[in-house]
DNA sequence: GGCCAGGCTAGCA
DNA sequence: TGCTAGCATGGC
């Protein structure tokens, strides 16, 4: 059993009934045993893991569980991929510190102490996701991402079963516009898709070389590609690469988070937004997905 | 039934 | 350079 430790506070549990996007199939989210389980694509091979919480919020621990079990040699960039994922070295402490002088943000740090940000496992599966998350509520971007991976029929053995995988960047590749179209995409949703596929497919990017870019190095590369505007650079900076501070401005969700936040009679624009967000540096990604969190309950 | 949703592109001034 | 119509579907 390989263990993970991040620095408190941690909460795994909070975590996993707070997802952004509704569960997916290649994702199995159990709240109850605070388990959560997904097929990795590490080096050409794809592998289960199943990530239990445990230990408390001050202490947590995380139990990776996977085939092998530590002793395979994608053993490292398993725990590397799970650290990312659930953001264990995000510097949350500096954060509260940070916006805790502001008493219209007591209520959400109360109520969502110890959360880190839930990042996309796989590069490409993550500029996916975004790109069909534009412009459509999140819900039914959910469902087309759903209809996606069941196009993809890949799966991998997990306990008694098979477990779903996210396509590959050739299975998407090999796709048709009309497929898409048949399972409720825009024709201009399934360019965009399809479309930046083939471009990873066929190598003329590799997604693993902006890992080691400037944001606005990886903004300059990424931004030139049919599909892919400023907000979705943005959010690929988030959720793909997980950097620290981003603020997705013109994001509409943002923009309605910080009007309900502040009690504001009308909803900022994204000049406005960048203003606010001056005072949250460096932390402004964190700051997003707080504002994010507070849209879908409790507050 | 109409407006809106975690935007982007192409076309136009 | 800056602005906007059109995209297309489902949720509320």
């Amino acid at each position: 059993m390989d263990v993970i430790r991040p620095t408190g506070p941690f909460d795994f549990g909070t975590m996993l009934k707070r997802p952004l996007s509704r569960p997916s199939k290649v994702a199995v989210i159990d709240p109850e045993t605070s388990s959560y389980t997904k097929a990795l694509r590490i080096n050409r091979r794809v592998i289960p893991v199943t990530v239990r919480g445990g230990g408390t919020v001050d202490q947590p621990l995380l139990l990776l569980d996977y085939p092998g079990d530590g002793m395979i040699e994608e053993g490292s960039e398993i725990r590397n991929r799970i650290q990312q994922m659930f953001s264990t070295h995000v510097q949350v402490t500096e954060f509260y510190a940070t916006v805790s002088s502001d008493p219209a943000w007591m209520p959400l740090l109360n109520a969502l102490f110890g959360l880190r940000p839930m990042r996309d496992a796989d590069l490409f599966e993550s500029m996916v996701r975004i790109i069909i998350g534009q412009q459509l509520n999140v819900q039914f971007a959910a469902a087309l991402v759903e209809r996606l991976i069941d196009m993809g029929e890949s799966f991998v053995a997990w306990g008694d079963g098979l477990l779903p995988v996210f396509p590959s960047p050739e299975q998407i590749a090999r796709l048709t516009y009309a497929q898409l179209r048949e399972r409720s995409f825009s024709q201009r949703k399934a360019e965009y898709v399809i479309d930046f596929a083939r471009i990873v497919a066929d190598g003329k990017i590799d997604l693993e070389t902006l890992r080691g870019m400037p944001d606005e190095q990886v903004h300059e590369q990424l931004i030139s590609f049919r599909g892919i505007g400023r907000w979705t650079v943005e959010c690929f900076l988030l959720f793909g690469l997980g950097r620290q501070d981003i603020m997705p401005a013109t994001d509409i969700g943002v923009q309605n988070a910080l009007q309900k936040l502040y009690g504001m009679e009308y909803r900022p624009k994204d000049e406005e937004v960048r203003n606010m967000a001056e005072a949250w540096k460096p932390f402004r990604s964190l700051a997003t997905y707080y504002l994010w969190q507070s849209l879908i309950g409790l507050l």
